[in-house]
RNA sequence: GGAGGCGUAGCUCAGAGGGAGAGCGCCUGCCUUACAAGCAGGAGGUCAUAAGUUCAAGUCUUAUCGCCUCCA
């Protein structure tokens, strides 16, 4: 074994061990109790992210962990056909060509993404196994596949026979620039600096004018109202008079209506109802009519008359210099205001009124939220339990149709003959009102979201009864990232709610957004973004991963630092070293069970193990993912690795044959659990490790997952090893306050306060002589005096000389000392605090209580052996 | 405007009612027969501010300030 561990060539072995194994998959058995997941899809031809990575690592530690623990899992994999993004990077493909989606036509197009779709599509899920995802790979699931498909058919058809689908013309939102309508959450708003227009319109009869203030001056083609609110003295008396709109010479009324904020700009509001949402709903209230001035193309309609061809902000500058020739622009004020845009392409979003398909929500947001309301589903952190029922209580119609190609065609037919609406499971051949061939497949295609939503049960099998869907349904936990609760969390539960007789899964584990090292979202345009393929091919995935998961809080955001990658990576080299050390004694060596002469280091080593693994499988439960870790970490470096492997040494190298391989015992027993345990974080490194272990079983990822054993629990020898650690510290420190050479063995004379210390002490002195350097321990009673010319330290219970002879300098000592009394007493004074307060006493916890009298005694004991140290230190003077 | 998160060591972050923690960085010594990607020792903190609850508050409540996010 080298001594720098190389994930390279170990990870792709691995991999690929397992996965030609079938160990990633697992038939549907009755008997096991079922662990499901279903992986959040990526873009199919997308490329992997430090999100993807995060997320994917959280799910494969989950199900490896219950793999272990002997669970019947499935974790499916699976791709989004992602309508919009994967559509644009064809059509950037086809732009290099010279050549747009309109030339090739809707049937070409088509072939063109999914030739790039097959050639693209499986990039992502090769990165997705150098990361280690044990997923089940041989129930791969696209969302456009054939059964994800017929799911969303069933699904649209049953909500629209059910009246809960219907299509109309409402406000939406169009990007200009993707060319479709996005659904409300799509929708990016962002406070831009912009202006506030006051316009005159002149009265119909020509005394005087009403100012109108407006942010979009272009829009008011368009207008077909002016509003005032019912209860604005200004306006008294104008609420069914006309103005006459200027440019375009239309009279159009003067309204009330309460929507009118009477405090923003002049109180008077120009009113466009095919422009804007609050006056889309105005219009509605008082039957005013709609005019369509900017098209799809975001250019100007011929409702526009002059403006007509005109680019929307050309559009603006325009009106304004025709409306200021005119005189009547009152006036240009500074305007902070909300503006949306496209999610995708950052294009301002364009509000149109548009005949599309919506899903009505009202009726199926409310089995949503009783879902979680009543605990059948519960989040995890819990805070965005609120998050999800605000969002679901406000809800609006979603707007599914998208004007793309790349999708779910919408199962709807128009017959051209007598214009029936024909929404159907199976393509239809004639009209079954009419009878007429003349059928015309509506042009869109649904949003992306609607198949996910379903992701839970159709890559299941749904509609189709199938075993793995009576087994594994509801899953487990969904596992995502907090920006997606809207799109998909919320989406997935309403549909399970109304097509599936239980929720789609029983808890969700929310984790935060990864960011750059100074905090900034990672994105393309910044350049910030952290490839993790290459974080991987440098550092390997067991790093990676172990990163991400540290120092982590559940729906937190994190930081992504290189220097936290290499000291993942340093901890994975410290197993690598650890692991070789072991083989080097374990050569030839078969396992047999703990037995034989167990040390104090043995006992307490195996109960620190128990302890371990029960404080690793509790947060697990707890979806405590980086306190597992951490637990984990701390016990290898720590206790393993600088305190156990140090004490076991002189057995290995120098022991007798029975002491020999009791350690090997332990030190076999001990590894293979903490590799096991540690399997789920770094799969590669624990499997190369327990594969050269002497070990039963084709792979430790197949391996049972580690049970934390009563009777291995030995406080008594957890207090042993604390009192060696605590001399040994003890004395490494007065060599280093003394400047010693690590070489130089010295003299150590220690004084227990009682005899059980003593003889617990006396059969451990091999430990502190090995770890600390000294000669052979000496003794002292409790009341012999001091050995002259010594420097000192107390540790619990003990007290340590170290006779130095000229060494010592005796007033440096003695103001070491001096500082290390004056810290007791400072403890000491708070500890008799606490301790004189009568309430203390009576309403603590009586173990608390104790607690502190045992410290109080403690500190006084070293308070007084401090003392009499600095005392005797002035008579040897 | 509404909701939420975060202010803890120089930096990045854990911790969540009973003796302030880690990693990195810094200072001192060490190539000690697994590891210098290491070992040992050390410095460094009114746990944002102010009130409250409690025998006891980084931890719970409220307010304030600062940074961030989502929603309208």
């Amino acid at each position: 074994m080298v001594p720098v561990y190389d994930p390279r060539g170990v990870e792709k072995k691995w991999y690929a061990y397992w996965e030609e194994n079938g160990f990633f998959h697992q038939e549907v058995d009755e008997e096991k109790k079922p662990f499901c997941i279903v992986m959040p899809p990526p873009n199919v031809t997308g490329s992997l992210h430090l999100g993807h990575a995060l997320d994917n690592t959280l799910q494969d530690i989950l199900v490896r962990w219950r793999r272990m623990q002997g669970y019947n899992v499935l974790w499916v994999p699976g791709t989004d056909h992602a309508g919009i993004a994967t559509q644009a990077r064809v059509e950037e493909n086809l732009a290099q060509e010279g050549l747009s989606r309109y030339d090739l036509g809707r049937e070409k197009f088509l072939e063109r993404v999914w030739a790039w779709k097959e050639q693209y599509g499986s990039h992502i899920t090769q990165q997705l196994r150098l990361l280690g995802a044990s997923c089940d790979w041989q129930r791969e699931r696209f969302t456009m596949d054939a059964g994800c498909s017929r799911a969303v058919r069933e699904v649209f058809v049953h909500l629209y026979e059910k009246g809960h689908i219907y299509r109309g013309d409402y406000m939406v939102n169009w990007c200009p620039k993707c060319h479709t309508v996005i659904s409300d959450i799509e929708v990016e708003h962002e406070d831009e600096a912009g202006k506030l227009y006051h316009l005159r319109y002149p009265l119909g009869d020509g005394q005087g004018y009403v100012v109108v203030a407006t942010t979009r001056p272009e829009t008011m083609l368009g207008d077909t109202a002016v509003a005032v609110h019912p209860e604005d003295g200004r306006y008294r008396g104008l609420a069914g008079r006309r103005v006459r709109l200027p440019l375009v010479n239309r009279e159009i009324p003067i309204i009330a209506d309460p929507y009118v904020d009477p405090t923003f700009g002049t109180g008077a509001v120009k009113i466009t109802p095919a422009h804007d949402p609050n006056d889309f709903e105005v219009a509605r209230r008082h039957g005013l009519p709609q005019v369509k001035v900017i098209g799809l193309d975001g250019k100007m309609t011929a409702e526009a008359g002059n403006f007509q061809g005109l680019d929307r902000y050309e559009c603006r500058r325009e009106v304004l210099a025709e409306l200021d020739r005119l005189g009547l622009v009152a006036r240009v004020e500074d305007h902070q205001h909300s503006v949306g845009h496209c999610y995708r392409c950052g294009t301002v979003i364009e509000p149109l009124v548009s005949r599309q398909w919506f899903v009505r929500m009202q009726p199926l947001a409310e089995p949503a939220a009783a879902a979680v309301v009543s605990g059948r589903i519960r989040f995890i952190p819990d805070r965005f339990t609120k998050v999800y029922l605000e969002w679901l209580a406000n809800i609006r119609d979603w707007c599914i149709s998208r004007q793309l190609w790349w999708g779910h065609r919408i199962p709807v037919w128009y017959c051209a003959d007598c214009g029936e609406t024909i929404v159907a499971r199976e393509d239809p051949a004639s009209c079954p009102q009419c009878g007429s061939a003349q059928l015309e497949q509506d042009p869109d295609v649904l949003d992306t979201w609607f198949s996910s939503a379903l992701w839970p049960f159709s890559t299941l099998g749904w509609p189709e009864r199938t075993p793995e869907l009576d087994h594994f349904y509801p899953t487990s936990v969904l596992v995502t990232g907090r920006d997606i609760i809207f799109f998909w969390v919320a989406r997935m539960i309403f549909m399970a709610m109304e097509f599936m007789p239980d929720v789609p899964f029983r808890e969700v584990f929310i984790h935060g957004l990864i960011r750059d090292a100074q905090g900034r979202k990672m994105s393309k345009s910044l350049g910030n973004g952290v490839d993790p393929v290459e974080v991987i091919a440098e550092y390997g995935a067991d790093s990676l991963r172990f990163m991400l998961v540290t120092g982590n809080t559940p729906g937190n955001d994190l930081r992504f630092d290189m220097a936290r990658v290499e000291s993942a990576r340093n901890f994975a080299n410290k197993i690598w070293n650890a692991a070789r050390l072991a083989l080097m004694h374990l050569e030839g060596f078969t396992p047999d069970g703990i037995s034989g002469p167990l040390e104090p280091a043995d006992r307490w080593i195996i109960s620190r193990l128990q302890r371990t693994i029960t404080a690793v499988t509790e947060y697990l439960e707890a979806y405590e993912v980086g306190e597992a870790a951490r637990a984990l970490y701390d016990f290898i470096w720590d206790e393993l690795c600088d305190w156990y492997l140090e004490m076991v040494k002189p057995r290995l190298y120098g022991g007798s044959e029975a002491e020999a391989a009791a350690a090997r015992q332990v030190i076999h027993h001990v590894f293979t659990q903490t590799l096991q345990l540690l399997h789920p974080f770094m799969p590669f490194i624990t499997e190369e490790i327990w594969q050269r272990f002497p070990h039963q079983g084709p792979s430790i990822m197949v391996s049972s997952w580690p049970q934390a054993e009563g009777q291995w629990v030995d406080p008594r020898a957890e207090q042993d090893v604390e009192l060696v650690m605590g001399v040994v510290r003890a004395v490494r420190n007065l060599r280093s306050a003394m400047r010693l050479a690590p070489k130089q063995v010295v003299r150590v004379v220690v004084q227990a306060a009682d005899t059980d210390a003593v003889n617990r002490l006396a059969g451990m002195s091999g430990y502190i002589e090995r770890l600390a350097g000294t000669r052979p321990l000496e003794f002292i009673a409790p009341e012999a005096e001091a050995p002259p010319q010594a420097v000192t330290a107390v540790a619990a219970g003990v007290q340590v000389f170290m006779p130095l002879g000229g060494l010592v300098d005796v007033e440096a000592e003695k103001a070491r000392l001096g500082r290390e009394l004056a810290a007791v007493e400072k403890e000491l004074s708070a500890v008799s605090r606490k301790l004189a307060n009568r309430d203390f006493l009576h309403k603590a916890p009586a173990e608390v209580v104790a607690k502190e009298k045992a410290k109080k005694a403690e500190f006084l004991q070293q308070r007084e052996t401090l003392q009499e140290r600095l005392r005797t230190m002035g008579e040897e003077q």
